[in-house]
RNA sequence: GCGUCGGUGGCGGAGUGGUCAAUCGCACUUGACUGUAAAUCAAGCGCCUUCGGGCUUCGUUGGUUCGAAUCCAACCCGGCGCA
């Protein structure tokens, strides 16, 4: 029924620590696992064959970036993403749903009542809904109604219109082996009533997504689709979220939106405790190590985040004592190796921040590659840690050093 | 030697009587970055500060003026032209 299986190899309880992994038609990856992101169908900087030898097993991709450029039929021509991105690997991609919430929507309370009739709704030619005015007033791209988002392009300003069923369909279009329902992603700022409204809002948009789905047999065979669970920093309404999409029949899940760093472990307690066991979990977006940790202490099997690539490429590398910036003038004359991958030995601190200096392409790349490496050798230590039992043991080991 | 143009904060370069501690760029310093509008962005960048402000700056010295980086004179230094 579902194009992925997903075997749990390590439990010990619900909303605990858990090691397993996911077959996918591109291959299987090991949970935990942590997507490395290529939001326009690149890892920036980074080829899918040095991917593989920094250990990253499955990687993410966007809808709305890509449905911007190159656009989903162009990619389904050269035959679908894996092909055209050449990474033969597991693959995901996210809905557009965040790119609602960081583009900037949710002052939309405004414009919902001028939601157009289903019938009326077209593709993303059709942004009836879109109030130039009103975005303009609050330099904002996207605003939405409860049929879906009307936004306008970064690129060129363009207006489009984003649908539940139109998510779907360009992402049946791109390929990947998991997709996600399209979703409100709101900010921690927002009101109770308005994470109530965006997280009903979500639902129905969930159901909506598996519908289109299902009416795409072939895309069935070969695509999973994951609901995403909302409910901000409410716990109560991560539970109910958590429950509706749970029920829905979906091949897995996403916990979604924007929180704070200190409700982070109470909302997954309380979004995991409600999920079917047998279907893996995504914490999406989340990737600083401690996070990792708390994710996989409740039970989170899956992760993507940009963080060690845009840092990599900004000049701050992790290390086991904590992040560093290379940039900085103490580290202009150091010797010491930059970093742990082998194959990189002989590239010190020293020359590194010179690269970044100089402002050469080469520093940002091989600083993005180490904090990928850096990710992925501690998922793949958290992994073997929970196999083992050891979890505790390894978090306390890690954080004796790392500073956060 | 004569003529001419020019000497501004680490560098480049605005500014040609008050609104100038002096636009801007670079460099430098610090900070940020969590489903990527990001190889990006923000702040600082003469000295002191109880953050109100105070003090010393625009080659040097002297002058004009209520007031000068801006006008005048001499000198020093540099480019160019002519000898």
């Amino acid at each position: 029924m579902s194009a992925i299986t997903f075997t749990i190899e390590t439990e010990h309880g619900p909303g605990t620590a858990r090691a397993g992994v996911v077959h996918t038609p591109h291959g299987s990856f090991q949970t935990p696992a942590f997507c490395v992101v290529g939001t326009k169908g690149t890892v920036k900087g980074i080829e899918p064959a040095d991917l593989k030898a920094l250990g990253v097993e499955v990687a993410l991709a966007n809808t709305y970036h890509l449905f911007l450029q190159p656009g989903e039929r162009v990619v389904k021509e050269m035959g679908g993403l894996h092909d055209f991105m050449n990474w033969q690997g597991p693959l995901v991609t996210d809905s557009g749903g965040f790119q609602v919430f960081s583009l900037g929507a949710g002052f939309g309370k405004k414009v919902s009542k001028f939601a157009m009739p289903e019938a009326e709704v077209r593709e993303d030619t059709a942004p009836a809904v879109y109030d130039a005015e009103i975005a303009s007033v609050h330099g904002r791209l996207a605003q939405v109604d409860d049929e879906g988002v009307s936004f306008t392009s970064h690129i060129d300003g363009t207006l489009h219109r984003f649908t539940p069923e139109r998510s779907v369909e360009i992402q049946h279009k791109l390929g990947a082996d998991i997709f996600f329902a399209f979703d409100e992603c709101t900010s921690p700022e927002e009101t109770r009533d308005y994470q109530q409204e965006a997280m009903d809002r979500t639902h129905r948009w969930a159901e909506r997504s598996l519908a289109a789905h299902r009416t795409n047999l072939d895309a069935q065979t070969k695509q999973a689709i994951f609901g995403i669970v909302q409910g901000g920093r409410y716990p109560d309404l991560r539970r109910e979220s958590a429950r509706i999409i749970g029920e829905m029949g979906f091949d897995g899940f996403g916990i979604g939106g924007s929180f704070s760093k200190k409700d982070l472990g109470e909302a997954l307690s309380s979004a995991i405790a409600p999920l079917p066991r047998e279907k893996p979990r995504h914490l999406l977006g989340i990737g600083e190590p401690e996070d990792l940790f708390e994710g996989v202490q409740h039970g989170i099997d899956m992760f993507d985040c940009v963080l060690p690539t845009r840092l990599g490429r900004t000049g701050t590398l992790f290390t086991r004592g904590g992040k560093i910036d290379i940039r900085k003038a103490e580290y202009a004359n150091d010797t010491h190796p930059f970093s742990d991958i082998p194959a990189f030995e002989g590239y010190t601190r020293g020359y590194l921040n010179h690269l970044f200096r100089a402002n050469e392409m080469l520093g940002p790349l091989l600083a993005s590659m180490h904090n990928i490496y850096f990710i992925q050798s501690l998922i793949h230590r958290i992994r073997a840690s929970v196999v083992s039992g050891t979890f505790d043991d390894y978090r306390a080991e890690f954080f004796a050093a790392y500073a956060r």
